[in-house]
RNA sequence: GGGGCUGUAGCUCAGCUGGAUAGAGCGACGGUUUCCUAAACCGUAGGCCGUGGGUUCGAGUCCCGCCAGCCCCGCCA
């Protein structure tokens, strides 16, 4: 319905020009946007949009809002292009100048995206005066190698996966890139306790299983933490690795591979697509980075580290805080890695991404370590001018008790355990269910629905929280078969195939519809409603705005089925509902595909 | 010490960027099933939007102070 909102504010900014002609030059003068300020109603009650423009008019202008909303009106009853979409407006309270469209305009916008498998939404391809648009990198997930993916890890996976589905339907050419840690300091330490464990496995051809890598790495560090010579002889292979030491590079490859297998079972679990680029990749551009800084005079020696003063940055004494990009034992760090990388993507192909918008979906934890890197870059002169580059936060997972979620004993909790768990307890909740029912199943109906709510309620409580809060994780409310869950979305879309089970041929409806009961009126309104709730996550990076207008809509057509008879309604009647059963299953599959959510035919 | 985030119903959270009587869900209480999956629907109760100022026609939303909780701050990422 986007463009029909445009096509009114055009109608109401006219309108507005015309009532207020002779004040206009002295209200231009004192600087008002004359944004028509059309919004969406803020109750049904008001119709569809609402414009508040008169009120912020009216001391402008000097003159009761009421008035100036009632000449506003007057302008636009007379205006047949308007009237073809809205009824006459109405004119309340202070001066709220309230829009309804025309039951008639519902039925065509509705026809207009019945069947289209964009359901409204526009592709930036069709969009005009944008086509030189580069590619969005989305970098999201980045575990480290040689360590478990664990809860941290879940929030920035799922939500990067999903605003890189929604990019990539809205036609944008989405890099998503998995920056692993697969470089410094902790290295030095795997590598080192590698070549004295294990100096076979650098020998030999084929990598061998280095067990659980997990324990391993524990190993190194506790070998790190008590023994000193150990910890000497690290650091020395840290720096083996960065000037490219053939045996360290060998242990360190072993170490990347055998890691690399382990997140893959996760991705290929959660259906998730990235590509990695670890922080090795950018190591070859480390020393440019920092011979450009240099250059560029943003560089100062400080105690043998080379760092960047930044204004507004400063340490817990109260002295300006560096941004340390070379050691001073000559080693880079991570800034200079995220430097490395924001100049790279940047860049044009061949030498770069050529991207023009960067998102990083980290925890909030980094903001300032973002705010800091981005600030230099810019000073840099990296950041080509209308390019975005932006952190995309996000908060806590946290535990019942409202603390960081660990298991009992304190440890963090592996991100595989976590998702046996949701398809287990949403196992258990269908066989009971199916029990209760005196419903028999076969195996792999009963595997797959399981996996399909146990994933997709994980995956939507995270979604569905906004992100930049902290959020308390419970497998019992995710999993529970109503609010907003997961499983209730499901289930709105299961109702609709059982409709089309029992006969509604939901393919062959046609497009002469009429909408007459007020719940099928609502149900179309709702549906109208998707492409605006794509271009607002588009511009806030919110994807929790998402699911609660699949939420919303999933409650509203369950009102509609359970008043509205489909299949038993009236030859005349029963097209136009099946029409809304359609777009109402084509949105939910659409839109939880957005939220990387696979959907079900029965459950 | 500096910076950031958070504080809304008993609980978990929305709140579309300043608009009309602050919304959901859960939980509580009450109702609905010869009918497309009742995993649903309908209704009732429940609020000093942390707090004190300010900005203006209008503030949960913007600004300042305070209180509480969490996070970050020099060679880890």
């Amino acid at each position: 319905m986007l463009s029909l909102l445009h096509l009114i504010e055009s109608h109401l900014r006219e309108a507005l020009d015309k009532a207020c002609l002779n004040e206009f030059s002295s209200e231009c003068s004192l600087g008002v946007s004359l944004d028509s300020d059309l919004i969406a109603a803020s109750k049904p009650e008001f119709g569809d949009f609402q414009s508040n423009i008169a009120l912020v008019l009216a001391k402008h202008l000097k003159r009761n809002p009421r008035e100036i909303a009632l000449s506003v009106a007057k302008v636009l009853e007379e205006d047949l292009r308007f009237l073809a979409i809205c009824i006459p407006p109405e004119v309340a309270g202070p001066g709220f100048i309230n829009l309804t469209l025309r039951q008639s305009c519902i039925e065509n916008e509705v026809k207009r995206i019945l069947g289209d498998s964009r359901l409204g939404v526009l592709s930036i391809k069709a969009e005009e005066n944008q086509k030189d648009y580069g590619p969005i990198v989305v970098d999201f997930s980045s575990p480290n190698i040689a360590k478990e993916m664990h809860v941290g890890h879940l929030r920035s996976t799922i939500i990067g996966d999903s605003l890189a589905r929604i990019f990539e339907f809205r036609g944008f050419q989405v890099i998503r890139l998995n920056h692993v840690g697969d470089w410094g300091t902790q290295f030095g330490m795997l590598i080192n306790h590698l070549k004295q464990v294990a100096p076979k496995a650098l020998d030999s051809a084929d990598a061998i299983e280095l067990g659980d890598l997990v324990v391993f790495y524990r190993q190194a560090k506790k070998r790190f933490d008590d023994d000193e010579l150990f910890r000497s002889e690290s650091r020395q292979e840290v720096l083996n690795l960065q000037s490219g030491e053939p045996l360290s590079l060998r242990a360190w490859s072993l170490l990347c591979s055998q890691s690399r297998r382990e997140f893959q079972k996760i991705y290929d679990r959660l259906d998730i697509k990235i590509t990695e680029r670890g922080e090795s990749f950018y190591n070859p551009y480390l020393k440019q980075v920092v011979d450009e800084l240099q250059a560029s005079g943003l560089l100062v020696l400080d105690q043998g580290a080379k760092c960047i003063f930044l204004e507004n940055m400063f340490g817990k004494d109260g002295k300006p805080l560096p941004i340390i990009v070379q050691k001073s034992d000559g080693g880079y760090n991570y800034s200079t890695t995220d430097l490395a990388a924001i100049r790279y993507r940047f860049k044009p192909k061949p030498i770069g991404d050529g991207a023009f918008r960067i998102l990083y979906v980290t925890d909030m934890g980094q903001s300032s370590h973002f705010e800091g890197v981005f600030q230099i870059a810019r000073l840099a002169n990296w950041i080509p001018e209308r390019c975005l580059i932006q952190h995309v936060p996000f908060g806590l997972v946290q535990g019942e008790d409202g603390k960081k979620l660990k298991t009992r004993s304190g440890e963090t909790i592996r991100l595989r355990d976590l998702l046996d768990e949701a398809v287990d307890r949403a196992e258990i909740d269908l066989r009971s269910r199916l029990a209760d029912e005196g419903r028999a199943e076969s195996k792999s109906f009963i595997k797959n629905v399981a996996r399909t709510i146990g994933f997709a309620a994980l995956k939507y409580a995270d979604l569905s929280q906004n992100r930049a809060t902290s959020y308390q994780f419970s497998f019992d409310r995710m999993l529970s078969l109503q609010g907003n869950t997961a499983p209730y979305l499901l289930y709105s879309l299961v109702r609709i195939s059982g409709i089309a089970r029992k006969g509604g041929e939901l393919e062959q409806v046609t497009d002469n519809l009429t909408f007459a009961l007020p719940q099928e009126l609502s149900l179309a309104r709702q549906l109208l409603k998707f492409d605006e709730v794509i271009a607002f996550i588009e511009e806030e990076l919110l994807p929790n705005r998402l699911c609660s207008y699949l939420f919303e809509l999933s409650q509203i057509f369950n009102r509609f089925y359970d008043q509205v008879p489909v299949l038993k309604a009236q030859p005349e009647l029963r097209n136009s509902r099946l029409a809304l059963c359609r777009l109402t299953a084509d949105t939910l599959k659409v839109g939880l595909g957005l939220l990387g959510i696979p959907t079900l035919e029965r459950m």
